[in-house]
DNA sequence: ACCTGAACACCGTTCAAGT
DNA sequence: ACCTGAACACCGTTCAAGT
C-alpha cells in the first residue's frame, strides 16, 4: 500500500475505463483495502489525478526532430507532436480535465521552439508561427474527438453533409464533406500551406 | 411544470454554474418540486443535457458573410465562427460533453463551404481548405481554453516559457512566448497565410 | 504509522402509491 | 395525467477508534 501502488492501480483504471471510471471506492476495492485507507497515501481524489497524470508526463517520449532542411524539421516536429497526442489520448483528457493543457504540450512546445528558432525566425514572427503550429495540432486533437468519443445517437459531421442540398455550395466539395476523412491528409495539408509560406 | 419550464430552469443552471452543476436534485429544488417529478417530464438527466442543448443550439445566430472579395467573406466568415464560438463557451462544452461537436458547428460549416464555392475551389481542395479553417478554430477553442478554466495552481504555458534557458531557443522567441498573447494575432496571422496561399 | 468503520452529505434512478 | 415518498445503489470525504 505504498502512494507508487495506488497511483499506478488509479493510472490503469484511468487508461481503461477513462476518468469518470476511477471512484474511490472502486480504487479501495481494486486495492483490497477500505475506501478511506486511500486518504492516508494520497490526498484527495483530485490529488490523485494529479499524480497520475505526473507519472503520464514523466514517461512521455520526448520529440526528436528528423530532416536535414529546416523546413522539413520543422514539420517532423509538428507531425511527431500530432502522432504522440493522437497515441496517448488519456494523457491530454486528463491533462484538460486538471486544467493542465499547458505542462501537456510545453515539452513538445520547447523543441519546436528551437527548430524554429534554428530555421531563422526570431520574435513575434516565430511566436506566432509557433502558436499557430500548435493550433493546428489542437484543432486535430479537438476535431478528431481524440479525447472525447461519440455516443451511439451522435451524428457526425459526414451525415450531416449528406443531407444538405444547398445550390450555393459546389456539388463536389458537398461530395467531398460527405466523405470520412483521415484528419492526417487535412493536416499535412494545413501544415504544408504554413511551411512554405513562412519559411519559403 | 411544463419540459419547457424544466429545460429551461436546467439550462440556466448550466449556463451560471457549468455542466456539474446541474444535479436533478437541485434542479428539482429549484423548481418547487419532488427530484423524481422531473423524470416524468424529461427522461434522464442525459436527455435533459440534450434538450438543453438543442434549445441553445436553436438560439444561435446565424453566421452572416461580410465583404466584397471572395477572400474577405470568407476571412469574415471564419471570424464570425471563431468569435461565436468564444462568446458561447457553454454551448460548444455541451456539445463536447455530449459528442455532439458536428451539430454544433455545423450551421458555420455550411455558410463557409458557401463562400470557399463562390471563390471558386471545388471538390477536394475546397474540402481541405474548408476543414483545415474548421481545425484553426478548433485549435483556438482549446488553446485559449475557452471552454475548461485553469483551477489556482496550474501554471500557463508563459509561465513555464519563463523559466526555460535553452541556448538552441532565440531569446526573442522566448520573450514572446513568455508574454500573455489574445489569440485573436495568431488566429488573424494563421488564417491570413492560410487564404494567401489557397485563394492568392 | 497505518488502517477500519461509522457517519455525513451528496448523487441518479425506479417504482409503487397516491390524487 | 401528474406528483410524492421510500428505496436502491452509488458517490467523496472526515474522523474517531483501533493496532
Amino acid at each position: 500500500m505504498s502512494p507508487d501502488r495506488i497511483v499506478d492501480t488509479a493510472r490503469r483504471m484511468v487508461e481503461s475505463a477513462g476518468i469518470e471510471a476511477l471512484s474511490m471506492r472502486k480504487l479501495a476495492a481494486e486495492l483490497g483495502v477500505a475506501p478511506t485507507a486511500i486518504y492516508w497515501h494520497v490526498g484527495s481524489r483530485e490529488e490523485l489525478l494529479h499524480a497520475v497524470l505526473d507519472r503520464m508526463l514523466q514517461e512521455l517520449a520526448p520529440i526528436e526532430p528528423a530532416g536535414t532542411t529546416s523546413a522539413d524539421r520543422v514539420a517532423s516536429v509538428a507531425h511527431a507532436i500530432r502522432s504522440q497526442v493522437r497515441d496517448t489520448p488519456t494523457v491530454h483528457q486528463l491533462a484538460m480535465h486538471l486544467g493542465r493543457t499547458a505542462d501537456a504540450s510545453f515539452p513538445g512546445q520547447v523543441v519546436l521552439a528551437r527548430e524554429v528558432s534554428h530555421a531563422g525566425l526570431s520574435g513575434d514572427e516565430a511566436a506566432d508561427f509557433v502558436r499557430a503550429i500548435l493550433f493546428l495540432i489542437g484543432g486535430f486533437q479537438l476535431l478528431e474527438g481524440t479525447f472525447r468519443q461519440r455516443p451511439e445517437g451522435a451524428r457526425t459531421t459526414q451525415e450531416l453533409w449528406r443531407g444538405v442540398d444547398d445550390p450555393a455550395v459546389d456539388p463536389a466539395l458537398r461530395a467531398a464533406l460527405s466523405e470520412a476523412t483521415g484528419a492526417d491528409g487535412v493536416f499535412d495539408y494545413a501544415l504544408d500551406r504554413l511551411l512554405r509560406s513562412v519559411l519559403g
